[in-house]
DNA sequence: TTTGCAATCTTAACAGTGTAAAGTTATAAT
DNA sequence: ATTATAACTTTACACTGTTAAGATTGCAAA
């Protein structure tokens, strides 16, 4: 087992995340649809079949990108809420976390973008990505939770957030100004009481 | 010029048209990742390089088709709007059009990804998708300023709507009973009062 | 009417892709 | 040390987007 960057054995140890790593980079870099399993082995120094001794198609490699993708929206979210946790104020604890996901789906628009891709939706998916997506989830619903016990308030904040960044990212919506005051002007027509 | 659906000359007559509808009903039917644009001119009986006679390319074609979604949507939306010209509950017109959108979105699944995918979004894109996607929105926009003049309001509403629609379409929302009541549930927690 | 020309289409070719099959090498288990 | 298995490479195939060169057509000017 080796954990060096370069490959110098015929093995390389690590490939799977590796391949997945680069995935995320080129991704990133070049855009979704210039991304080719080809490029992503070539970019880690490996064959163009060494992948799939590790996935099963290019779809399994992008369906764990999109996975990786929500675990990492998940750790900002969460570590968000345990900052707020002793808040009372419970609204302003809620558009940060907007701000957060809004925040993220620019940072990583191409990913973000993966995350609900029709690659990913359209059926195969994964253990790993399903329980990443609900974890991620789950923190916009404790949030909201303790706000209202309503029914449709999470979907209703989710929509709109998600809608927000969406709109960001495929460029839909033009935005002058920093992320955060975009968000607050937009999600302060959500009322739950 | 010849508007006849089977080939019968050298020259098809309606060639653009014919490939954009092929287009539109593959990318339905299949999935945008599965539609080709070999496949395109296969299933318009038409050689594989036929096509760039009418687009640029693959990318070029899709904004087009991307671009009539955008009008099918205005056109619904327009509709729906000189219905209710007379009304004086302008948060039920604006509600009604919310279930357009959506319902707009669940009946186009594939064109409705198309029309906010990276393909189009990531830059070359077209006067016709331009202007399209403009009337469309413009529809939600007119709505809205009936009911305040408030300036996020109208983006606000947008993305919980197009939220809500992508969330469903993109299978990160089940969606039990119909949408009406669905879309319903979740706006009513917009409130620009 | 004839001629020429531009638009529309076909065929052929190239590089790049996803992926399966078969062979090679390293590692772990005996 | 031997062997089995997982991780890799090489090779091959069908398919893709796109270009170039040639064929066919309708139309406008003569």
């Amino acid at each position: 087992m080796r954990m060096t960057n370069q490959k110098q054995t015929y093995h390389h140890g690590d490939l799977r995340n590796a391949l997945l790593q680069a995935a995320w980079k080129i991704v990133e870099k070049e855009g979704l649809d210039k991304l080719s399993l080809r490029g992503v082995a070539r970019e880690t120094g490996v064959s163009q079949a060494a992948p799939y001794a590790h996935f099963k198609d290019k779809s399994s490699l992008l369906v764990e990108v999109a996975a990786s993708g929500f675990t990492a929206l998940k750790i900002l979210l969460e570590t968000q809420l345990k900052e707020c946790d002793r808040s009372k104020d419970h609204r302003e604890m809620l558009d940060k976390l907007g701000v957060i996901y809004v925040q993220f789906a620019l940072d990583n628009r191409a990913v973000f973008r993966l995350m609900f891709s029709d690659v990913i939706s359209d059926f195969p998916k994964s253990e790993n990505y399903e329980i990443a997506a609900a974890a991620a989830f789950s923190c916009l619903e404790r949030a909201i939770l303790r706000i209202t016990p309503q029914p449709f308030a999470t979907f209703s904040a989710w929509s709109t957030v998600h809608g927000l960044a969406s709109l960001i990212v495929d460029n839909r919506l033009e935005i002058s100004g920093d992320v955060e005051t975009y968000v607050r002007e937009v999600t302060k027509f959500l009322k739950f009481d």
